[in-house]
DNA sequence: TAAAATTCCATGCTATACCATACAAACAGA
DNA sequence: TCTGTTTGTATGGTATAGCATGGAATTTTA
């Protein structure tokens, strides 16, 4: 599979819009079946707990996965708490719009402290946003 | 499996592209599964830790090898996510285009500080560029 | 109905796909 | 052996598609 490499800076406008590394919409596309019907693909942003200030970007597959481990943690189990609430809670879906965007909403800009530009940073099975 | 081995010159245009030795070649084609249906092979081209001044090409099969060894680690641990930092973000995918050539964005020329000409040395499972 | 979010359109720029040339090595036939 | 043909390599130029970004128009939601 396809992998996140390389890091970027990109505009992010008034509207929290903000343009995906062009190698990366390649690695989002790749993995989202809807990519297939002539459907934008999409993925899964993830607060990162530990007190980073990012925002995790993963393809549908990676967060597949991803749910698949948490669902085969012991119930209950203090790291499957928290892991659930990290991606469930402090997580939303994002569609890539027709020009290659997504929107960093209000609230999503205020926890990594972004503004007028963004990093992102491949991370191999998901990608990173951070404040340059 | 077929090794990367020996050096050449070639010249870098104003745009970047620089041929690949043909030998190098014949070692990414095979490696590359997407070579069997008629595309171009690829490589991945990391910018070499330590402060060394050159780039690693990594053939398809290689860089599987190599990102494997990072999957395997727990994920969310914190020694994976240091790897995955190191390796992914410090890189790049690159296809070869029908004449046998890869381009070298302005970035990274200027990491290994490579203009008019480049070097590639076969590394065995890896090559580098360096200027020359 | 004001504010926020989404969709649609527009533009400068750059990367890349495509075509073209020069040259050398490999090859075939007389 | 000489000569013409073919094949692959290295390199250069150009046209075009896709990218990053901005703004306006339209829709949604509070």
């Amino acid at each position: 599979m396809r992998r996140f490499r390389g890091e970027s800076l990109h505009k992010v406008d008034n509207k929290g819009r903000v343009s995906i590394p062009a190698q990366f919409r390649r690695v989002l596309e790749e993995s989202d079946p809807d990519f297939e019907n002539g459907i934008n693909p999409s993925c899964v942003l993830v607060h990162s707990q530990k007190g980073k200030k990012c925002l995790e970007g993963y393809s549908i597959s990676s967060i597949n996965e991803v749910d698949d481990l948490v669902s085969n943690l012991p119930r209950y189990s203090r790291e499957r708490e928290i892991l659930e609430r990290m991606l469930n809670a402090q997580s939303s879906y994002a569609q890539i719009d027709d020009n290659g965007r997504l929107v960093l909403s209000q609230k999503l800009r205020e926890l990594i402290n972004v503004s007028a530009e963004a990093v992102f940073i491949g991370m191999g099975d998901k990608f990173q946003i951070w404040e340059p």
